[in-house]
DNA sequence: GTCTATAGATGGATAGAC
DNA sequence: GTCTATCCATCTATAGAC
C-alpha cells in the first residue's frame, strides 16, 4: 500500500479517521498500534502525526464525533416526527416510536462507531472519558424525558423511568451483535419487532 | 507487594486468577501487562508462567471458567424452579422468570467476569474464541427453549424466538452498566422491575 | 515455586531530510 | 505532508540460580 511521496491532506486526514476506526473497532484500541493504523491508510507511522499529536487524541476526536453525531440527529428525527401527531397521547408514543426506530437505524449503520464509543470508554483518559460520559448522559435523557411524559399522560407504565430508559437502550444495541443486513429480516422487520417489545414492555 | 521468596503453589494460583480478571475487567486484556498481573499478586512477572503457558491461556481459562459455572448454576436453578409450578403454562412461564431473575443475580454478583466475557472475545485465538462462543450459544439456547415453549403454549407472543432471546438477555445485561449494590434498590426489586418488563414485552 | 536477568520484539512518539 | 531513522520505554516469554 506504499504510496508516491508528497502532499495528500485532504484525502490522508479522513482515511486515517476510517482505517482508526475499524482497527479500533475490530482489535480494541489498546491492541492497534499507530504502525497499523498506518499501513492501513498506505503512509508510514510519523506521517499520522501531521493528524492527531497522539494515538489517544485519535480516539477521544473518533467517539466524540460519533456521540455529536448521534445527538444531532436525533434532534433532527424528533422534530420531524412530533409535528406529525394531533393529541398529547398520540404525540408521547409517536416519540417513542420514532426513538426505537431511530436508535436501530443509526446505530446499524455505524457498528464500528457504536462499539467503540461503548467498549473503549475505559481507554479514555479521565478528562477525555468525561466528555464522552456527559454526551452520553445526554442522549438518555432524551429517551428518559419521553418515558416521564409517557407516565404524566398515563399512556405508558414505568416502575422507574431511569432503569426502564437504560432497559430499551440496552435491549436496541443487542440488536447490533446479531444483525446483519441482506440478512433473513429486512431493517424494517427488525424495527417492527422491537418497536413491538418495547411498547408492550411499558404498556399500562 | 513484595513476597518472600518460596513455595506458595496453593494461594499463588487463585490469586493470580483474582487479579488477571480485575485488571482485565477494568483495563483491558491488551492494555494490561503481566508484570501488572504479578504485581498485584505480589509475584514477579516469571512466577506466572508456572500457572499458565501464555497470556492468552490465562485470558481463555477465565472466561471458559465463567461460561462453564454460569451452565452450571442455570441448569441447576431450573431443575429447582420448573418442579415447583402445576401445569405446563405456569411451568413455563415459572422458568422464564426464573432465568430472568437468576441472569440479573448471577451476573450481578460478578460483573468482573461477564465484562470480560463479553468486551474480550476479539482478544482471544480463534480456536479459544469458537469454544466461549459455543458455550454462549448453549446459553441463549436455554432462553430460546423457553419461549419457543411459551408460544406453542399459546401462553407468550413472539414474533420472533431468536431475536427475542437475544433481546432479553441484551436487556437484562444493561443492569450492570448502571446497578449498584447498596444503591436506591434492592437486588429484589431490580429484578422485579425486570420481569415486569419480560413478562410485558411477551405477552399474548 | 520464585527469583533475577535478559533476549528479542514491538510499542509511541520525535527529528530532520526531501 | 511524508519519509526514513531512531530513541527509549515496555512487553512477552525464557534461562538459570536458589
Amino acid at each position: 500500500m506504499a504510496r508516491t511521496q508528497g502532499s495528500h491532506s485532504d484525502i490522508t486526514g479522513p482515511r486515517i479517521r476510517t482505517e482508526a476506526l475499524r482497527l479500533f473497532a475490530q482489535h480494541g484500541y489498546a491492541a492497534v498500534s499507530m504502525r497499523q493504523i498506518a499501513s492501513a491508510v498506505g503512509v508510514q507511522a510519523g506521517a499520522l502525526y501531521n493528524y492527531t499529536p497522539d494515538k489517544q487524541s485519535l480516539l477521544f476526536s473518533l467517539m466524540e464525533g460519533h456521540m455529536t453525531e448521534l445527538l444531532a440527529a436525533w434532534h433532527e428525527q424528533e422534530a420531524a416526527y412530533t409535528a406529525e401527531a394531533s393529541d398529547p397521547e398520540a404525540k408521547v408514543l409517536a416519540r417513542l416510536e420514532a426513538f426505537t426506530r431511530f436508535h436501530i437505524r443509526f446505530h446499524l449503520e455505524r457498528p464500528d462507531a457504536v462499539f467503540i464509543a461503548y467498549m473503549e470508554l475505559r481507554n479514555l483518559s479521565e478528562d477525555n472519558f468525561t466528555a464522552i460520559e456527559s454526551l452520553r448522559r445526554e442522549y438518555e435523557n432524551a429517551l428518559q424525558a419521553i418515558l416521564k411524559e409517557g407516565v404524566r399522560l398515563g399512556v405508558l407504565h414505568v416502575p422507574d423511568p431511569k432503569i426502564a430508559t437504560l432497559a430499551v437502550i440496552a435491549m436496541l444495541n443487542g440488536v447490533m451483535t446479531w444483525y446483519r443486513s441482506g440478512g433473513r429480516l429486512s431493517l424494517e422487520e427488525v424495527e417492527g419487532i422491537y418497536w413491538d417489545m418495547v411498547k408492550k414492555s411499558m404498556q399500562v
